[in-house]
RNA sequence: GCGGACGUGGCGGAAUGGUAGACGCAAGGGACUUAAAAUCCCUUGGGAGUAAUCCCGUCCGGGUUCGAGUCCCGGCGUCCGCACCA
């Protein structure tokens, strides 16, 4: 390029864009003030984990934020639209042990990293906002409102099920569970019973759930999926008699009397062919205690990791206890008690009873243990004398059969039914006899039961936020003193050793008691991340608060986040989590909402092709040659020409390596240019393909709109408005207004895909209009192209603000684009004197009829009729039927 | 296993139940140039036909409708989440 010329000087996208961002900076137009009078915006993306790099999905994730908030600054709110770090995990901890490197000192220097990253994005963030969840005046915060949970009764400790490392001697993620081994030992993964600290997520479990119809800016399918999660449902608890003859190998005498379990299909009782208890179940225990082979079968469970997945897809083991159980309906009917892998103590009763002709679990067990299965419900059409089960369960409707006085009923009225006689009858409690109340309880009570666990946030890790408890033996578990918080991460910890550094310090536990001041030791653990991450966004409105989480008054004026963008994978827990400690809040008296999130919308990720060597080793893009077109696409290694094989698209990862790095994209062609490419294309909730091609073709437009602004700054026009427009001038004004309409519109639905496809129209036909143009063009076309040059300025400023500023300057103006208020859009400019309408004929398109825009559905039939296609087609006869839909489509039934 | 999505040209995709393929990419042809790059113009779902025009076509099989990519039922395929990754 020769730098000299100046006139087609190509946009210098490198010096532009920092510059545009020292200029943004320096006049603090970012900014958000508390005090700002006009009505509040509050757009959010999720803040990312400081991994060091920034990935191409933050640049996806946060050009569409960057979008709307631009926008919406425009459209003169106060646009409040921060950023932060989820800055404690695992992750830290990890590179403390490979690299010797301490956790603080490693996320800081990635903060800082990022955050040049972050910035050299051009982004209209105010980083006076900034906050790190790994900061002790973040996490002071959150301690103090971890104890005002504990006060208003929304924590509990009680035992749960972990991954246990028993050669590490440490507690692993699921995601450190390969095979059911621990990815560093290798070692068989057992579970173990740890007592840990929960929020009562499930006291909102209702709440959670009502609530959701009124989230209307929400994906629907994210609103299913919590919904699902949630899991609520409603049937019996049934307290089943044990036989007492089955008992006598207990080891307790006789506690266990009874059985009661949980079901949504009372309806299929007579189709009961066993009973099932989860391996932590007390009877399973107490069974065990007599009978060393089935204390090896619960053993054997425990292998078993705590992921859903992996105890769904286990093979169904079961160990009958030799305990029978009593039909409830027949005295006579003894079904076998067995202990079974699949069955979670942490659901309903953790026992059931099995039908396995309607349920897929109960039959895959019941074929494997060859306990036989009775169909009780049968499909309408199928005759009841012939409908067998094999190896698939039915659990559709139809008709109960083969049920006694069910039989013939619908499952609904045979579930009440069976409700109805096992209320009314009723049995006194097991012994040892209830606490309090009546002695005789009805032997099936109806309950809506939750799938929703309570949430454990008790993490045996140093790098998160420390618990604020201390554990004395004579005052049991005592709460930090306010005045002692922050709890803080002591800095003097090695990883040399696996385990919790926290547990194995040599002084930091050791503390009195705030009670007694007798000698006491803190707790050891540290909170889940997702805690961290479950009011950064209240934090947010007023992070400099250092006496209290947040002041009500400023929270309650910014929430709830009027537009939250991140990714789908956080579409159960994070934001779950985040509705429920918002109301936690609530409750506390921080916050006057419950809802954390007004609107939402989740975003596809950024996949790219895959690379592999001979070998088998993944190779990146940046070390790959591709040469040829389509099934003739061949790849090599750039450096030896050794061939590569193309794999499938996937989401960029570091394993597969098929990162790109947006620092090396934003050096290249600008973050203009891959902004623009973010954006362009796929849908912004669908997955984006990353390519080489894309990338230049967004490059080349930023250069095609450089000289197309530069071609109309060239036009001198008159400095007012002409009284008339010739039609070419129209035709100008009408592409640039239709254009403004669409990308409003689009903006505001976030469909940021077409509002690229509107900005390339509105270009196009600027770039007709110039080139029909033979000498100067007349006054009214010169004033045309000006305002829809500067139209199109304000229309992609929010996706590339750099270029934009650029082109504005050029333009003339004095002002900045990022602060000028969107254009106005002229309706009448936006409607045609007529419309253009296909007419079909039997439902295919045979041609178009023009006509006047305000015609009538009589004269838009005569048009039609006249027309030769439709002449020819009906050969003389007269139309069965003419269907006119205004404004749409003509179609002539013939 | 359970739950959730998605499936349209060579590719990414567009299409309130109403003209399938907007817009972009790639490709082919042309202009400019000593040449290349860049830029500009034209063509581009498949098939038949000189042409007008016609036939086929939105993963597969059914259905509803004047009309289905879109709605319903049943398959197939791909992807995501599953509670200690964030």
């Amino acid at each position: 390029m020769p730098p000299d010329s100046n006139k087609n000087e190509r946009y210098n996208a490198r010096a532009a864009e920092a510059r545009w961002q020292k200029t943004w900076d320096q006049r603090g137009i970012y900014a958000t003030q508390n005090s700002d009078p006009r009505p509040k915006y509050y757009v959010l993306e999720m803040f990312p984990y400081p991994s060091g790099r920034i990935h191409m999905g933050h640049v996806r994730n946060y050009t569409m934020g960057d979008v709307v908030a631009r926008t919406k600054r425009a459209q003169g709110f106060a646009v409040l639209h921060p950023m932060g770090w989820d800055a404690f995990g695992m992750p830290a901890e990890n590179a403390a042990i490979d690299r010797k490197v301490h956790p603080k000192e490693w996320t800081y220097d990635n903060i800082a990293a990022m955050k040049k990253q972050l910035q050299s994005m051009g982004l209209s963030l105010d980083w006076a906002r900034e906050i790190a969840t790994c900061d002790p005046s973040y996490y002071k915060h959150q301690q103090k409102m971890f104890l005002d949970f504990l006060k208003a009764g929304l924590v509990e400790r009680k035992q749960s099920k972990v991954n246990w490392d028993p050669v590490d001697h440490t507690v692993l993620a699921n995601e450190q569970v390969i095979d059911g081994r621990g990815w560093r030992s290798g070692a068989e993964v057992e579970q173990r019973e740890l007592t840990q600290w929960f929020f009562k997520i499930s006291d909102y479990s209702e709440d959670l759930l009502a609530a959701l119809d009124r989230l209307d800016r929400w994906p629907e399918k994210v609103r299913l999926m919590q919904k699902n999660w949630i899991g609520k449902s409603e049937g019996l608890t049934l307290r089943f008699m044990l036989d007492p003859n089955s008992l006598t190998n207990l080891s307790a005498p006789n506690q266990e009397n009874e059985l009661e379990i949980f079901t949504t299909r009372p309806d299929t009782l007579f189709g009961a062919k066993f009973m099932a208890l989860s391996p932590d179940h007390p009877l399973s225990l107490a069974a065990a205690a007599k009978n060393p082979k089935l204390a090896t079968f619960i053993a054997e469970c425990k292998k078993m990791g705590t992921a859903q997945a992996e105890i769904d897809t286990a093979e169904k083991l079961g160990f009958d206890t030799g305990i029978k159980a009593i039909h409830p309906f027949d005295p006579n009917w003894k079904l076998p008690v067995y202990v079974a892998n699949f069955i979670l103590m942490e659901y309903g009763t953790g026992a059931i009873f099995g039908c396995p002709a309607h349920d897929q679990r109960d039959l895959d067990f019941v074929n494997k243990y060859g306990l036989g299965n009775t169909p009780v419900v049968c499909p309408d059409g199928q005759d009841p004398k012939t409908f067998v089960i094999t190896t698939t369960a039915y659990d559709g409707d139809g008709r109960m059969i083969n049920s006694r006085f069910l039989d013939g009923m619908s499952i609904e009225e045979a579930k009440e039914e069976v409700a109805k006689r096992l209320e009314r009858e009723t049995r006194p409690l097991p012994t040892p006899p209830p606490q309090a109340g009546e002695g005789r309880v009805g032997v099936a009570q109806r309950q809506v039961n939750y799938r929703l666990r309570d949430w454990g946030i008790s993490r045996q890790r140093y790098w998160g936020c420390p618990i604020p408890i201390i554990h004395c033996e004579k005052c049991g578990v005592v709460g930090v003193p306010e005045k002692d918080l922050p709890v803080t991460l002591p800095e003097d910890v090695s990883f040399d050793r696996p385990g919790n550094p926290l547990d194995r310090h040599p002084t930091w536990k050791n503390v009195t008691c705030p009670t007694c001041h007798g000698p006491a030791r803190r707790e050891t653990d540290t909170m889940d991340t997702f805690v961290d991450s479950s009011w950064y966004f209240i934090r947010f409105t007023d992070p400099w608060n250092a006496k209290a989480p947040t002041d009500a008054k400023v929270a309650n004026a910014w929430m709830p986040v009027d537009q939250y963008i991140g990714g789908i994978e956080h579409a159960i827990l994070h934001l779950l989590y985040s509705r429920f400690f918002t109301r936690a809040m609530h409750k506390t008296g921080h916050v006057g909402m419950d809802e954390p999130f007004a609107g939402l919308f989740t975003q596809g990720m950024v996949v790219h092709e895959t690379y592999r060597s001979k070998s088998g080793d993944w190779v990146e893009p940046a070390n790959v040659k591709i040469e040829g077109m389509g099934d003739a696409r061949r790849a090599t290694l750039a450096a030896t020409g050794e061939p590569i094989e193309i794999g499938s698209i996937e989401k960029m990862s570091k394993s597969k390596k098929n990162t790109i790095d947006p620092d090396d994209i934003i050096a290249a062609y600008g973050a203009d240019t891959a902004r623009w490419f973010m954006l362009s294309d796929s849908p912004p909730e669908r997955d984006v393909i990353w390519t080489e091609e894309g990338v230049q073709g967004a490059w080349r437009f930023v250069q095609r709109l450089w000289r197309l602004v530069g071609e109309i700054a060239d036009i001198k026009a008159p400095a007012t408005r002409p009284a008339v427009f010739s039609e070419q001038a129209l035709v100008v004004r009408k592409a640039a207004h239709r254009a403004l309409n669409n990308v409003s519109d689009d903006i505001a639905r976030l469909r940021f895909n077409r509002c690229v496809a509107h900005i390339y129209e509105c270009a196009n036909a600027l770039s007709d209009a110039i080139g029909a143009v033979e000498t100067a063009p007349g006054p009214d076309l010169a004033w045309a192209l000006r305002e829809s040059g500067d139209i199109l300025v304000a229309l992609f400023h929010p996706m590339m603000p750099h270029l934009a500023e650029e082109c504005w300057q050029a333009l003339g103006h004095k002002t900045l684009v990022a602060t000028e208020a969107w254009p106005v859009v002229e309706p009448d400019l936006l409607v045609e004197n007529t419309i253009t309408l296909p007419v079909q004929i039997n439902g295919k398109k045979r041609a178009d009829v023009t006509v006047p825009r305000e015609a009538g559905e009589t004269e838009i039939k005569a048009a039609v009729l006249a027309l030769d296609a439709v002449k020819r087609a009906l050969d003389g006869k007269s139309p069965k039927k003419v269907i006119v839909v205004p404004q749409r489509i003509v179609n002539v039934v013939a």
